[in-house]
DNA sequence: CTTGTAGTCCGGATTCCCCT
DNA sequence: AGGGGAATCCGGACTACAAG
C-alpha cells in the first residue's frame, strides 16, 4: 500500500483510504529516526529529496511520521521502566510477606517467653544468693520445655539452670551431642532462637556458642577467643530486665538480634543473661 | 521598549482505520 | 474485540514583526 497525503477533515485521509508506509519507507524513516530523532523542517525537506522512496510521502506527513515515533519510543521507554520496577517491588513484596511471617511467628514466642520472664521475676522478690559462676552457656530454650520443671526462679536458680545448661552445651561443644532444639514457630538451626545464660565474668564471649555446638571443639575454643567479633555484626541490643544479687552484682536480662550472613537471610536473635 | 498578533513546532490525548 | 499505526486536535512555548 502506497502512502498517500491526508485530507478530508477529521483523521482523513485521500479517497478516504488509510494508508500505511511500505516496509522499505518504514526502514528507510527508522533509520534516518536513529540518525536524528528530531530533524528540522529544512532537514525533513532534504531527507524526502535525498530518500527517493520518501518522495511520495508529504513533508507534512513526515513530521507527523517523527512526531509519533518519538512518541512511541517514550511510551515503550516508560512501559519498559515500570515493568521494571514491578518485577523488583514484586520480589521486595515476597521478601516482606516472608520476613512478616518469621516476624509474626517470633512475636508469639518472645510473649510466651516474656510471660515466662514475668512469672519467674516476681517469685524471686526475696533475697537471694549470687554464686558469680564461672563461664555459663545455656541453649535457654531448654530450661522452658517441660523436661525442665520449674524451679526457684532467683538469680541463684537461674545460676543453678544456667550452669546445667553450660553442661550440656559442653557436651554438644565436644561433639558428644550436636542437635538444635527447635523454638515453637521456628525451624531448626543456627537462624533459629537461642537464649543463653553467661556471667559477668565472661562478658557476651559465650553469646554465640548456641550457634557453635555444630562445630569442631576446635574451632569452637577458637571462636571464643575472638570476643570483639561477638558484638560486631550486633544490630539490636535491649535490656529487659536487671536482677539485683547478694553479692552487690547484677544479672541483666538481654535481648540480641544479630543481623545474618546474607542480606536475604532471617536476622538472628538471643536473649542472654549475665 | 512594550505589546499584541500570527505563524510554527511540539507533546499529549484522542480519533480513525486496518489487521489479526 | 483489541492492538498498532497514521492523522488530528488542543494547549503551551517560542519567534518574528508591526503598531503604539
Amino acid at each position: 500500500m502506497m502512502a498517500m497525503s491526508c485530507k478530508d477533515g477529521k483523521g482523513g485521509m485521500d479517497n478516504g483510504k488509510y494508508v500505511r508506509y511500505t516496509p522499505e519507507q518504514v526502514e528507510a524513516l527508522e533509520r534516518l529516526y536513529h540518525e536524528c530523532p528530531k530533524p528540522s523542517s529544512l532537514r525533513r525537506q532534504q531527507l524526502i529529496r535525498e530518500c527517493p522512496i520518501l518522495s511520495n510521502i508529504e513533508p507534512k506527513q513526515i513530521k507527523v511520521w517523527f512526531q509519533n515515533r518519538r512518541c512511541r519510543e517514550k511510551q515503550r521507554k516508560e512501559a519498559s521502566r515500570l515493568q521494571a520496577v514491578n518485577r523488583k517491588l514484586t520480589a521486595m513484596n515476597k521478601l516482606l510477606m516472608e520476613e512478616n511471617d518469621r516476624l509474626q511467628k517470633q512475636v508469639s514466642q518472645l510473649v510466651y517467653e516474656n510471660g515466662y520472664f514475668r512469672q519467674q521475676t516476681q517469685k524471686a522478690g526475696l533475697a537471694s544468693k549470687d554464686t558469680s559462676c564461672e563461664s555459663v552457656v545455656t541453649s535457654g530454650q531448654h530450661h522452658l520445655t517441660p523436661q525442665h520443671p520449674p524451679r526457684d526462679a532467683s538469680p541463684a536458680g537461674l545460676l543453678s539452670i544456667a550452669e546445667e545448661t553450660l553442661a550440656e552445651f559442653l557436651s554438644k561443644a565436644t561433639g558428644t551431642a550436636v542437635e538444635w532444639v527447635q523454638m515453637p514457630g521456628m525451624k531448626p538451626g543456627p537462624d533459629s532462637i537461642g537464649i543463653i545464660a553467661i556471667s559477668h565474668g565472661c562478658p557476651g564471649v559465650a553469646a554465640r556458642a548456641c550457634g557453635l555446638v555444630g562445630l569442631e571443639p576446635t574451632r569452637v575454643a577458637e571462636i571464643l577467643k575472638d570476643r570483639p567479633s561477638w558484638f560486631r555484626d550486633c544490630r539490636a541490643v535491649d535490656v529487659l530486665n536487671v536482677l539485683p544479687t547478694a553479692n552487690g552484682g547484677t544479672i541483666e536480662l538481654l535481648y540480641m538480634q544479630l543481623y545474618a550472613p546474607t542480606t536475604l537471610a532471617p536476622a538472628r536473635d538471643f536473649w542472654l543473661l549475665r
